[in-house]
DNA sequence: ACCGGGTGCGCAAGCGCTTGCGCTAGGCTG
DNA sequence: CAGCCTAGCGCAAGCGCTTGCGCACCCGGT
């Protein structure tokens, strides 16, 4: 391997004014920085990151916390963290952290006590108490991206507001039986996502004058929305729409609704929360969030508390309105939408 | 933060002790070990990265290059991957490499050059060949996964089987009117995995006694898939069946056969290729492949090749049977398979 | 011509570990 | 009981950078 020495020794310096030259740190002559610059490109020389974090006690490297790892939107926001970090000179390594107790307990106590980030961003987790302290506890600048925890700094959509937004198009539309599928505890509106969006949801339905609207909790993927959503159509009085906490449990709404029998939408509209990939084959109106957008915010989010500074805010959403939803029985709505471009 | 001084302090041993009694290297009595061992996690102690990387020349990281960060069956090798090397102590960086010339020079001649992984995986790039050549210039272990060049050392799938397969599948139902989306160039079969598909289609059909089928290149994209095959079904003599290089095409498949009004499968059988999470919902028969598995064998191969082991093979595949595929227009079929359970 | 203030660069001391080598003490062999 | 071997531990020299400090030199002002 070539080491700063052999670049020194090219460029006829010391390796001090290789470092600074390369670094841009320090004063150096032009002329200098130059021939410095040639001799390190000529050479293929980099930087040692190991060196460089040891003497520096920077690693230019940003964590990214993930709960499973293999879903859409979770790669989506990957992929805009990488976008922003990599100009930067920032690599990100990825911590994954399952339901499994050991393995979380590995992640929060050894891995991340490497020192082998400058930051943190935490994605989406659900984490209990005692791993909240002992992730502020590692006094590393962490950005929460959808999380759970309002003792973490975070960027946050305002979930309330998801939730009323998609619940309003669907009364808007006519519909009055319309069922909510998610997870969360109406009581609490302060914890988590899925309970914010149940709480938009009662709260816009309790606007619209109707209470105790109907709510199924069920886990977020396709089959969790599958099941849950045949079960709610093969009651006695099916709702004339569902708004899915998820574009996800959403499209099992969608499988749900064929395997019944029903025509979308005109036995039955369905509305999502995601914005996912899939949503347009699937003619799936839904509120769509912009997960790379997002990763872009979180990267430059935890840069900036790297470098002292905060640089949080509000994540953007939109409705999105596609074939999923109609007015109940192909009726006039109430109250008409845009206009379909 | 408490370094191996502290330790050292808390055990009444020297550094040199703590570091031998934590990584199991050296003679160190148990019961001095033990005393070593308690004081670290009492004090919450972990061996700085940095300064062992430093020390050794290991990093205790692997880096893992994947194309675009964004496609579901990279979330699952990657969290294949994850599952395998956290409990080995390793960590996991990402390198995304896309099409922008800058970002892959970046990656290739910067990122990676830091010395901060002690081995690569990469995934099912297209690389040119200077690119191979600066990746293996980085004199790391390398094992390649769904890799498209021969030079690397990799983990592949019999993609010429993959497709017999598939094609086979189709022909015994008693399709001859076979069409199949994807890419590559029949001509040289030994480069990259669309090619391979393509011939192991092409030879398929040849044994059947069928020449030149219908190929249509395409982007390996649902949108890709709906595009090619809705062009397909309103061609004069649309085919009988499709077999498609990837469940996404697949997908784009059966949302273009609904676009266009038949039915799945009584006027077009459509098989892909993945085992993707969601070709259960739309009943897709398809060659499963088993991505968190391959992720899986992808990090013990470059744990074995830090090791200077070699440990690759071939990957396993079946055919998952659905409703997408069925005789021709309900037709029996010349050849029946194995009843559906 | 002298001096003050920059500018441009090198010296060397770390950063926090690892590990070859050496030392001591105890157990074994003959 | 002497000599040898081994187990158990400490010393100190790095690993490859970064950076505070210091020195030499040059420029302009008086």
């Amino acid at each position: 391997m070539t080491g700063i020495d052999d670049v020194a020794r090219a460029a006829g310096v010391s390796a001090a004014t290789v470092s600074r030259a390369l670094s841009g740190r320090g004063r150096i002559s032009d002329a200098t920085r130059a021939r410095v610059r040639a001799a390190a490109a000529d050479l293929g020389y980099v930087v040692s990151a190991a060196a460089s974090a040891l003497a520096t006690g920077r690693a230019a490297n940003i964590g990214v916390v993930v709960p499973l790892l293999d879903r859409w939107f979770f790669a989506n926001v990957l992929d805009g963290i990488a976008s922003r970090l990599t100009p930067r000179g920032y690599d990100m390594t990825l911590y994954s952290m399952s339901t499994d107790r050991a393995q979380r307990d590995g992640v929060l106590d050894v891995s991340l006590r490497r020192g082998r980030v400058d930051g943190l961003i935490v994605l989406s987790l659900t984490l209990a108490d005692d791993e909240v302290d002992r992730l502020l506890d590692l006094n590393l600048p962490v950005v929460g991206l959808g999380s759970t925890n309002r003792r973490l700094p975070a960027l946050r959509i305002d979930d309330v507001a998801v939730a009323r937004l998609a619940t309003k198009h669907l009364l808007a539309l006519g519909h009055r039986r319309i069922a909510h599928l998610g997870a969360g505890y109406p009581g609490d509106p302060g914890l988590d996502i899925p309970s914010l969006r149940r709480h938009g949801f009662d709260a816009a339905m309790a606007d619209a004058g109707i209470r105790d609207a109907r709510f199924v909790a069920t886990d977020f993927t396709i089959d969790g929305g599958y099941r849950a959503a045949r079960a709610l159509l093969q009651e006695a009085e099916p709702p004339t729409a569902i708004f899915a906490a998820s574009d996800e449990l959403a499209f099992g709404a969608l499988f749900a609704a064929r395997d019944e029998g029903r025509d979308v939408p005109w036995d039955l509209s369905v509305i999502g929360v995601d914005g996912h990939e899939m949503s347009d084959f699937f003619g799936l109106t839904t509120i769509a969030q912009f997960p790379h957008e997002q990763g872009e915010r979180a990267a430059d989010a935890v840069l900036a508390a790297v470098d002292g500074r905060t640089e949080l805010g509000e994540l953007s959403f939109r409705l999105v309105e596609r074939t999923s939803t109609s007015a109940p029985h192909g009726g006039l709505a109430e109250v008409s939408g845009s206009p379909a471009p």
